[in-house]
DNA sequence: GATCTGAAAACTGTTGACAGTTCTTCGGGC
DNA sequence: GCCCGAAGAACTGTCAACAGTTTTCAGATC
């Protein structure tokens, strides 16, 4: 009854609008652009603007701010507008230590029910990494990956949603560059020896491992952030014009 | 210039006014209504009707959808309404992971940095939830703000801001009874253990014992759910017409 | 009585317009 | 040169209406 062979660009298009609102797409798009550095921290979301550049009304739009402020992508002033929020180093690190938990977490429950296609997987990615440890344009993503899978496998879909939210929210980090920094080969190594506490099925040990491992990474950029501070000493943070401002945070 | 005495009650409305768009009222009073239990899970949110009965168009209330969605509290089916999120009891089961490793990290945080005064507030909850230890009704409060307390005055925003969204989704819970119920002085032990942890700012006892007495939690939730199952051999449980339906929850 | 069908009702998705607020700019005064 | 203020532009908040989809329900059919 369903052709399900290539179905063409039209049926697709219909498929996904029956499936996804404008304001679902929007939020999609929005999201996109605020990961990848398009829109920048502190930035306006201009409406009339984007509605134009999207071709749909202000109503969509508006829908997708409201969802992209409860993910505390942006951040919502009033009269004024939504601004891609702006997270100050305090803020990243305190999101390191929430991570360090919740990654924690996926490691206990992780090293209980791991299948072994599911090893066969992260110690392939385990092995690419290793091969890619001098191209930091190569490890980056497959190091992205890797978290992703181990939280995905731990078959919490809580946890899950929540630390992907909390990934996200880290690409704020204005000075992000640094996030990806720090010596690819001591990761791995790290990586490696999750690995192989999860193959064990050693619960306590991965738990700990995974916790340190993400601990770990903060202080390599707590340090990052000290070595650059004393090069540059903190140049005039220059006002921005807009009210979402002031890195505080309520 | 500015009369702060008895501001009337159209003053305070357009202060809020001023501050809090239409969108972010309906929210909260939403949420209102979904925590309370005045709408139940399962429940449609029809648009028409709540923007009769709060006296507003449908823009806002849909903006308001949009967040709710985003704060899992509740699921949005395309072309057929926004309906309150039902979570079945292993997603119950996942939160409390979750909300445990949180819990710990804020216990180790806390132990750190807690000071006098706020461990005289929180010792203070504690003696009332003792004398109340046989009043469910005066306790189950008091217990929910102890909780609150210690994540919050753990100085980690993005801890309690995630920590609170979990509580909340705790709340659709459908056999929610079942969460306040559970051995009332066990748990003020508890409490009393975790305050001796951090007025001695044992960092990682704290945390240990903060992590545990969610777990406790957790177990307590299971043995009462087993319990009744025995008691009342799992009725079938009836298909609800909404599409939100099924507790896989993807 | 149960089931199918199709029209009407109810509801969601989206849009364009209007009201009120904020921002910009351009003179004028010091 | 710098500060202040008012008019205009730009933008957000809100609403009402239209289009398309889902649900309901009365009537026909078996």
């Amino acid at each position: 009854m369903n052709h399900d062979s290539a179905p063409s660009a039209t049926v697709t298009a219909l498929r996904i609008r029956r499936t996804e609102t404008l304001a679902t797409l929007v939020r999609k798009e929005l999201e996109r652009m605020i990961v990848s550095g398009e829109l920048k921290a502190g930035d306006r979301l201009n409406e009339s603007a984007l509605a134009d550049r999207l071709g749909v009304s202000r109503g969509p739009i508006r829908e997708a701010c409201r969802g992209l402020e409860q993910s505390r992508l942006v951040e919502v002033v009033v009269n004024r507008g939504t601004f891609v929020r702006q997270i100050s180093l305090q803020d990243a690190l305190d999101i390191y230590d929430v991570r360090s938990a919740l990654f924690g977490v996926a490691g206990e429950a992780l090293a209980r029910r791991i299948t072994p296609s599911q090893l066969a997987l992260l110690s392939d990615l385990v092995e690419r990494m290793s091969r890619a440890a001098d191209d930091i344009d190569a490890y980056y993503p497959l190091n992205v990956e890797y978290h992703a899978k181990l939280v995905e496998f731990s078959g919490n879909v809580r946890l899950m949603t929540t630390y992907r939210s909390l990934a996200q929210e880290l690409h704020l980090f204005r000075r992000r560059g640094l996030v990806s920094e720090g010596s690819m080969a001591v990761s791995n190594r790290e990586h490696r020896a999750i690995l192989d506490a999860l193959a064990k099925h050693d619960s306590a040990r991965a738990g700990t491992l995974m916790r340190e491992h993400i601990l770990a990474g903060k202080k390599r950029l707590m340090n990052l952030v000290e070595a650059k501070a004393e090069a540059a000493p903190d140049p005039p943070r220059r006002r921005r014009r807009t009210a979402a401002g002031g890195s505080a945070s309520a």
